[in-house]
DNA sequence: CAGAACCGTGTAGCTTCTGT
DNA sequence: ACAGAAGCTACACGGTTCTG
């Protein structure tokens, strides 16, 4: 028996053509429906040709498929890739800007499929997964011991680099040159963790945290290297230093509903243009912290290693703590890099390699022990 | 002998966007 | 407003080998 749910799908001149009365159109489709039902009861070869006929309009879409087969939409999507799923066609949608397609399933091939049949496909993927599980087990022992070798050979380097550090330099020179090469380290993997807690699913609180430690280091660095004699300290000022946030009454709300309808502007747009009464009104709430956006810029270098120098953006707020004021500091105008690398730039996937996050922390420590030793004692 | 390091695969949970 | 399509990505997990 053919369920009424499908003839929705299927016009009545369809079921006319299809029984061959093209020209009796005064029939009833529910009359058409109750025909052809009965004539397909007992009529095998009838009732193949129909399912035959309107393909189309009786496709199964993926997610009645998944029903169906009971299976999740990985298994679909691989049993149609590797053609055991037999497709009517593939419809077309939009997303993403771009035109997209998806598959209908042959309702007729698909009811003739046996639950032993899925059970096969299961078997075989699973050995072939593990099979694919092995050669894969053999390339990454091949990608290890390439970077294993490739860690190894950084260690020699950096040896010596140490030697000819301590060798042209003073040792405070080289104490300092090691901590600040390490802590450029130290704030990137920061940088990466402060990344990916933005991404994260699960572990948010996991990343903050590592974001913090390594920036507390950071700090705790700069401050030490900002005190030896190689160290240039100066202040970064954006054009707006400030950040603003502001809370609008309800009459200036709606005031600014009008800006914003009329002339496009933005909440900071229509403050600036309207500073004067904003600030006058006492219901407003404008809070202002001041130099939030500057920065710190600490340069580490010498005339004995003229080639190399390194350079630390450390925010108001944070610096503030320690330093100075700004006012008794020179001021850069503007400085290179100012496109993504200006607040310091994440780990890249090749150097994380090298540079694991392990390896930077113990090699920052070894280093600040260092420095401290060279300092203090 | 547990754990690290590595790669491949599956999946949950999110986004984007259209048709109804 | 909402269902439902694929895309995207973080994460889980499994297998193999080496290491401390």
């Amino acid at each position: 028996m053919i369920s009424t749910i499908y003839f929705n799908f299927i016009t009545k001149d369809r079921l006319l053509a299809f029984l061959g009365k093209d020209d009796d159109k005064k029939l009833k489709k529910h009359d058409l429906i109750n025909e052809i039902t009965t004539l397909l009861c007992d009529n095998e070869i009838l009732y193949k040709k129909f399912f035959n006929t309107f393909k189309k309009e009786l496709a199964v879409f993926p997610t009645e498929l998944e029903k169906i087969l009971s299976c999740t939409t990985t298994e679909r999507k691989r049993w149609t890739e590797e053609g055991k799923l037999s497709v009517v066609e593939y419809r077309q949608f939009k997303k993403y800007g771009k035109v997209l397609s998806h598959p209908v399933y042959n309702r007729w091939d698909i009811q003739l499929l046996s639950p032993d049949t899925i059970e096969r496909w299961r078997a075989e993927h699973q050995k072939s997964v593990s099979d694919s599980r092995k050669t894969a087990a053999k390339k990454a022992l091949r990608t290890k011991t390439k970077h294993d070798n490739l860690r190894q050979s950084f260690a020699q380097e950096w040896k010596e680099i140490l030697v000819s550090w301590y060798c042209k330099g003073s040792p405070e020179l080289a104490a300092t040159f090691e901590l600040a090469y390490w802590t450029v380290w130290i704030s990137r993997w920061a940088k990466e963790n402060n990344l990916k807690s933005r991404r994260a699913i699960k572990y948010t609180t996991e990343y903050q945290e590592k974001e913090q430690i390594c920036y507390t280091l950071k700090n705790k660095s700069v401050k030490l290297l900002s005190k030896t004699p190689f160290a240039k300290l100066s202040f970064y000022m954006p054009d707006s230093p400030d950040k603003i946030y502001i809370s609008f009454c309800d009459k200036h709300f709606e005031d600014f509903k009008d800006f914003r309808n009329n002339l496009g502007f933005n909440k900071m747009e229509y403050y600036d243009n309207n500073k004067k009464y904003i600030n006058k009104c006492n219901k407003c709430i404008v809070d202002i912290d001041k130099n939030y956006y500057s920065l710190y810029y600490l340069e580490v270098s010498s005339e004995t290693l003229s080639d190399i120098t390194f350079s630390f953006h450390t925010p108001f707020p944070i610096g503030n703590e320690f330093w100075p004021p700004p006012k008794s500091l020179p001021a850069i105008e503007h400085y290179e890099n100012d496109g993504i690398f200006r607040f310091g730039r994440p780990v890249l996937d090749e150097e994380k390699i090298v540079y694991r996050e392990k390896d930077v922390l113990k090699r920052f420590n070894n280093a600040i022990t260092k420095f401290l030793l060279y300092y203090q004692g």
